[in-house]
DNA sequence: ATAGGGTTAG
């Protein structure tokens, strides 16, 4: 084997060989003299020249070990490899093999060290107790749990089980693979045998904090406090990032007094741990006093403030610090960049983030890495900034061969990223193509999160949907478990489209799924919500019993819940709970609560609710209460009440507060108003088609044909379109759409027939068909034709022929509910076997016996 | 051994 260690050529430099000669010429030939003054890399090599060419490798034992040595300090690895393999084994010279590998692993090349390793068993060499720590630490680099084990046999079978170095390296060992088992299990028979010292202990600790397990990691520590092991700089790095991410403050304090009683404090490591942990904490100012204080600060100390006080909402002071930086010439590092243009993105701005990502590219000293671009695509995509957007995309492209020669996962999650953020900015296709060109093997949960999320959000919540089962099922590669996001998402598409079967399921799936404390939260939420858009408040209400942990956001969905479905009496003694728990009030509370009292026609208790809301609790009514307020006259048809509350505003009517005017008059026949509030509609620039339809009821209703005709002249010629109305309803089979006069279904002539049946029947009962209606929602060429039927009798009519008696009907309509077909389906309520339940834009009728649950209030 | 990031609700 030794021919494979050949000693590299030498360079021939006469001058210099000249040189050495003459300087040594003097001395005795021994290896001891003649090496004294070797310094140098090429000096050594005409020293091995020489005792090569004086026989002295062979006479002399200490020449080859000499060399290697001097190869060694004149950091000339492969010669010092070279000759050490000429040597014979034995346990003294172990010594050199061991500084080898203890440079691989300190230059952080766990293979090296692990490769020269190989080389020395393969030469007849044995480790000593200081060659296996070395390894230990190479294979936890790596990690590699094969590897590591391997040497703790080795470990075993050498007999150094009692080596408190060997040991120890152990613990920290299969700490890093994440083996927290094995880790446990060397380190309680050191315990056992009384070898366990301080890095022991660290050792435990670092192995749960690095699975992120710091409430272990807190345990092992007090424990380690109990068994008075005092805690050294290490103890302390390690278990202040425990506290600060449980906001452990008590705790935290009580490791800063320990600091600063020991002197550790001043410890540059110690201080930066104690400065994030204060700041992780929010305690801003104690952080601050703890870096003011500090003799030695390094960039980790500034980011950790810079970071702190951004996060904190205290972003000026953040940028404060940063200008600091620069002026005291602090080398910036990209993670102070991130943190700044993190802060940015957070707040939305992605135009000033972008800009401190171009000063960085700009600066050229540090390269922007996966964090900066998430960060900024974050930003970018919670501004809306789409041409930004793309710039950074464009920028990612170019460094994601970069970021994947890394690690893969990094990778990803900048693609993430750019799906999110082309969602967000509402270019779904583009987000969708990004998606599509990912592996599904890269796929990860997040990946599928964010294009579901942003289906459900800005998109066709449809394909949420259709995505979510696509994920789900095996029929794609591999299905991928969603996680509480992807059910969020999910659900909030569900309650879009009011689809309470597949709610359902997905509640069978959460309640089948164990979730974390918080997550559970934050689903029960959407749940109720789905619940309550779907049109079962009753339900969401279980929902709301059964949770353990509730808070404000719960509270207030399953109020809008009662409000949506004129059970205002309900939502008020709900509000009184949420007084009686204690929990936040705040002006979304009372636009809630307002909006429940007008739509259950509770104008009093309204009236009441908004004195409470500024005397009691001394909101100021933004302008979103007076819109309430408007609503909640205008619905009741006390039009003028409605007009003399726009008149006391503080503030300009925004365009809900008209619409909401508009809508009240088109119910109530208020032309003049109507009129009133669509022209300040169009002033603010609201054309749209909703302004215009209403508008164009208000004159159907009072007959005014003329202007009605005008309206529509208007729209052809400002080429606003009218939504088409649209129904839908989930029937057995699935879930069947209609628009109006819709004839594509399958089943369409037995929907007709029944249809009209189901009107001759209510006629006979006193129901008059009012044709003013029919005008309105159709399109022009279909004028006139009074046979033409909404959507919504239309989805009615499928609901009845494919729903099992006594089972409720739920129909979820697009646009406002039309008068006409209101009146038609309260009497229908009365003459078949099922309640039915319809959501309009505006909220949910609830038609049983004849009555419906909106008492004329929509 | 210390600092930074992506997906969810009223």
């Amino acid at each position: 084997m030794r021919h494979r260690f050949s000693i590299p050529q030498l360079p021939f430099n006469h001058h210099l060989q000249l040189t050495f000669s003459t300087t040594t010429a003097a001395a005795a030939a021994t290896a001891a003299n003649i090496s004294q003054k070797c310094t140098s890399f090429t000096k050594v090599q005409l020293l091995h020249q020489q005792f090569t060419v004086k026989g002295l490798t062979s006479s002399d034992p200490t020449a080859l070990p000499k060399l290697v040595s001097l190869y060694i300090s004149s950091d000339a690895p492969s010669h010092a490899l070279a000759t050490l393999a000429l040597l014979p084994p034995s346990p003294s010279s172990v010594f050199w093999w061991n500084s080898l590998i203890r440079r691989a692993v300190r230059l952080r090349s766990p293979h090296h060290a692990l490769d020269l390793f190989n080389t020395m068993l393969t030469l007849g060499w044995l480790p000593d107790g200081h060659t296996l720590p070395f390894l230990l630490k190479a294979c936890g680099e790596l990690p590699s749990f094969r590897r590591g084990a391997s040497i703790h046999t080795l470990v075993c079978i050498l007999g150094f089980n009692h080596n408190v170095f060997v040991g120890n390296a152990l613990v920290a060992m299969y700490g890093r693979c994440g083996d927290l088992d094995c880790a446990h299990q060397v380190f309680d028979e050191m315990l056992d045998s009384k070898t366990a010292d301080t890095i022991s202990w660290n050792s435990m600790v670092a192995g749960f904090m690095k699975s992120g397990e710091s409430e272990k990691a807190v345990k092992m520590f007090y424990r380690m406090v109990g068994d008075r092991i005092s805690p050294d700089a290490v103890s302390l790095v390690n278990i202040l990032p425990a506290f600060a991410s449980g906001h452990a403050v008590t705790q935290g304090k009580e490791a800063h007094g320990y600091a600063l009683r020991t002197g550790l404090v001043r410890d540059l490591f110690v201080g930066n741990a104690i400065v994030d942990m204060y700041a992780k904490c929010e305690l801003m100012d104690d952080a601050r006093k703890v870096f003011d204080g500090m003799e030695v600060k390094d960039v980790v100390s500034w980011n950790a403030m810079v970071t702190g006080y951004s996060q904190t909402g205290r972003f000026e002071d953040a940028i404060g610090l940063f200008e600091k930086m620069r002026g005291e010439k602090v080398a910036l590092n990209v993670v102070t960049w991130s943190a700044v243009i993190a802060g940015y993105a957070q707040r939305g701005y992605g135009y000033e983030a972008l800009d401190v990502f171009r000063q960085m590219v700009g600066c050229g000293s540090s390269e922007p890495n996966v964090v900066t671009l998430v960060s900024l695509l974050s930003g970018c995509a919670c501004a809306g900034a789409l041409r930004n957007g793309k710039e950074v995309h464009c920028y990612a492209v170019k460094q994601i061969l970069n970021i994947v020669n890394n690690d893969f996962g990094d990778g990803q999650m900048v693609i993430n990223s750019v799906i999110d953020m082309y969602a967000k900015c509402k270019a779904e296709d583009v987000a969708r193509r990004v998606f599509d060109r990912v592996d599904p093997v890269n796929r990860n949960v997040v990946t599928w999160t964010v294009m579901i999320g942003g289906y459900s959000q800005h998109g066709e919540a449809n394909d949420a949907l259709e995505l979510f089962s696509q994920m789900v099922n095996q029929n794609n590669n591999k299905p991928t478990k969603p996680n509480a996001f992807t059910i969020s998402c999910v659900l909030m598409a569900c309650s879009r489209l009011a689809a309470l079967r597949l709610g359902k399921q997905v509640h069978g799936y959460v309640l089948r799924r164990r979730y974390e404390k918080s997550d559970v939260l934050f689903v029960d939420n959407c749940l109720i919500e789905m619940y309550v858009k779907s049109g079962d408040v009753d339900v969401a209400r279980v929902v709301f019993n059964n949770m353990s942990q509730t808070n404000v956001v719960s509270w207030t969905s399953l109020l809008t819940g009662y409000g949506m479905h004129g059970r205002g009496l309900e939502a008020l003694e709900l509000f009184t709970g949420m007084r009686k728990a204690g929990l936040p009030i705040d002006g979304v509370t009372f636009v809630v609560v307002l909006y429940a009292c007008s739509h259950s026609g509770l104008v009093d208790k309204g009236l009441e609710c908004f004195e409470t809301m500024t005397q009691e609790f001394g909101i100021v009514p933004g302008v979103e209460h007076y819109a309430c307020m408007v609503d909640l006259f205008g619905r009741a048809g006390k039009l003028e009440k409605a007009m003399e509350m726009i008149k006391k505003m503080p503030m300009e009517p925004s365009p809900v507060v008209w619409v909401a005017l508009l809508g009240s008059c088109r119910v109530h026949t208020n032309v003049e108003l109507g009129e009133y509030a669509s022209k300040k509609l169009l002033e603010l620039g609201c054309e749209n088609d909703g302004t215009y339809t209403l508008l164009s009821n208000i004159y159907a209703n009072a007959k005014r044909w003329k202007d009605v005709a005008r309206i529509r002249f208007l729209m052809k010629n400002t080429g606003i379109k009218k939504r088409p109305g649209c129904s839908w309803v989930e029937g057995r089979t699935g879930t069947a759409t209609f628009y109006v006069g819709d004839k594509s279904h399958p089943l369409s002539e037995e929907i007709y027939d029944l249809l009209g049946e189901l009107m001759d029947e209510i006629k006979a009962l006193g129901y008059v068909p009012d044709t003013n209606f029919a005008l309105h929602d159709v399109d022009d060429e279909e004028k006139g034709d009074f046979l033409v039927e909404h959507s919504e009798k239309l989805a009615l009519a499928y609901g009845i022929l494919t729903t099992a008696p006594g089972v409720p009907i739920r129909i979820t309509k697009n646009l406002r509910v039309c008068g006409d077909c209101h009146v038609a389906i309260t009497y229908i309520s009365n003459v078949i076997d099922h309640e039915i339940i319809l959501r309009d834009s505006s909220r949910f009728h609830h038609f049983k016996k004849g009555c419906c649950s909106c008492k004329g209030y929509w």
